[in-house]
RNA sequence: GGUCCUGUGGCCGAGGGGUUAGGCAAGGCUCUGCAAAAGCUUCUACAGCGGUUCAAAUCCGCUCGGGACCUCCA
């Protein structure tokens, strides 16, 4: 039978079978963004990889709760020199209101990762909701003495907390390196003079007057520090220690490695027991970033407007074309590699309406069941989609293969073999056929009636008016495929 | 400066001591009135230099290239 589940865990960095602390329960936490603005290509591949972890994970029959935090205060910009919150600048640039742009920003993300077809989280936490929660915890951890307050902000005292425990397990760091490195390239951010350490981190931060977003603290009227939302909304959502925290390798450290410190001095425990990092990505090659304006927003992707795009590409062809790498390898974005990967998405798909049409036969020419067998390898490898999406190729083969006459499959397989794509495609992959299904039922007898016109002129030997017929057509965005007994179509994109 | 990852054929990308990944592209053939689609088939690989081994793309070392993180990026 099939193998079983495995992950790769960052925390101790080996491949571990899955098991749930709470069969069949499993919790799931994954770092959901910081809206500030408009949601780009990065932050597209944690919700499409972390998707098809959760439609895998209630494929297998295990109950899952899915927390994807927002997180709508306490980012500090990093290239100011005020420590203002970001969202706070932003604001003010706009003069809006902070929670207004959290509002807009929250929407378009929404707006713009619906449109993958994923699961939508079991509970969207926004850390401005949970100040209660992380004030809680953040007291706690002052008492019990591992973090200090210092003019009005409150700092975790890192070095005090290595001292008893492992800071730097989850990203392979040593607390010697990080104060060696600290001189070289640490930046100069307001409030680095009130650290005994320049590697403690905030837990609090006291809002200077003109900062809008403030809460009152036993501390001052201020925000929380980055680090400790995602504590506190875990631990309340799924419990002091659950399954599996995810998120991008960009925040191993120093997020996820805060988190566990801090989680670990309030409840004596590592939060989560397998972490999961997915990789970046980057664009022909390079590093998206603001600074060599190749940055692509997702309504840029799917509506095709930017300069380095020579189409629009749907939002299932990017589900598709990340899940056609492992989630842990950097994955590069370019015109050809996207183009290719819609054609092979249009393939795919061209294939599954054929497989309810293929003919039974009495013998079969293929054993469905081996080729399922590899697929669940493949998943159960440590989600190894790539891997899972090559047999299904192979499936489509098959399919093409007995279409043309050049196999049989009988009754048996045939039914392994709807039901195993439709599983695979649907149900855990979550892929979905974009081309128009609700205008096609009027569209489809039209074309059929032009075809027929066709047909008719090709029986009469006037080809001239039948390639009219055609190619009009296919101008239209209707590719016609002459089979030995029909013809048939497809809507083709663009 | 520190820690770590990575370099596969025209493009993207799996794999990871001996056995076809896959998708896209290109060439040939079959089918076709011609195309398209589909099937069959061919060609381009494991950055470079050493080492370990019966055997290295895979392990080790060095060199070169790309990237991530090192206090607030998914």
């Amino acid at each position: 039978m099939e193998s079983p589940l495995k992950i790769h865990n960052t925390l101790t960095g080996k491949s571990e079978v899955f098991t749930p602390i709470n069969h069949p329960y499993v919790g799931l936490y994954l770092c959901g963004p910081t809206v500030y603005g408009y949601p780009h290509l990065g932050h597209s591949r944690g919700p499409v990889i972390f998707d098809v972890i959760i439609r895998y994970l209630i494929h297998l029959g295990y109950k899952v709760r899915f927390v994807r935090n927002i997180t709508d205060v306490g980012h500090l910009l990093n290239d100011a020199d005020d420590g203002e919150d970001k969202i706070a600048k932003k604001a003010k640039l706009e003069k809006l209101e902070p929670m207004e742009i959290a509002q807009h920003f929250t929407e378009a993300y929404h707006e713009e990762i619906n449109k993958l077809n994923v699961i939508k989280p079991s509970i969207e936490p926004r850390a401005s909701g949970h100040i209660i929660e992380q004030i809680e915890m953040i007291s706690k951890i002052i008492e019990l003495g591992y973090a200090y307050v210092a003019n009005g902000s409150v700092y975790f005292d890192v070095i005090k907390y290595a001292q008893k425990y492992n800071y730097g397990e989850l990203s392979g760091r040593v607390i010697e390196d990080l104060i060696a490195g600290a001189g070289q390239a640490r930046r100069e951010l307001e409030g680095q003079y009130e650290k005994k350490n320049p590697n403690d981190f905030a837990l609090w931060k006291k809002a200077s007057e003109e900062h809008i977003m403030q809460w009152n603290s036993p501390w001052s009227m201020g925000f929380p520090g980055w680090h400790i939302e995602c504590s506190a909304m875990s631990a309340k959502y799924l419990g002091k220690t659950f399954d599996i925290h995810g998120g991008g390798m960009d925040l191993l450290f120093p997020h996820h490695e805060s988190e566990i410190a801090q989680s670990t001095v309030c409840h004596n425990i590592n939060p989560a027991n397998y972490w999961i990092h997915h990789n970046m990505v980057t664009l022909n090659g390079q590093k998206m970033a603001k600074s060599l304006n190749n940055g692509i927003l997702l309504s840029e992707l799917f509506s095709g407007n930017h300069h380095l795009l020579e189409k629009a590409y749907s939002p299932i062809t990017l589900k598709f074309f990340i899940l056609q790498a492992h989630y842990r390898s950097t994955l590069d974005f370019s015109n050809d590699a996207l183009k290719a990967s819609e054609k092979g998405l249009q393939r795919l798909f061209n294939s599954l309406e054929l497989l309810n049409k293929l003919k039974i036969s009495e013998k079969s020419d293929f054993d469905i069941t081996e080729l399922k067998n590899k697929i669940y390898d493949a998943l159960n490898d440590d989600f190894n989609t790539p891997i899972a999406i090559s047999y299904i190729f192979e499936a489509v083969n098959i399919i093409n293969k007995i279409n043309d006459g050049y196999a049989t499959i009988d009754k048996e397989e045939l039914s392994k073999l709807k039901n195993l794509m439709n599983t695979m495609i649907f149900d855990v992959l979550g892929l979905k056929n974009e081309q128009l299904t609700n205008t096609k039922q009027y569209i489809d007898p039209l074309i059929k009636i032009l075809l027929e016109l066709r047909n008719e002129a090709k029986k009469n030997k006037d080809y001239k008016k039948s390639d009219e017929i055609r190619d009009k057509l296919l101008k239209a965005g209707f590719e016609i495929k002459d089979g030995k007994d029909e013809t048939t179509y497809s809507i083709i994109k663009e």
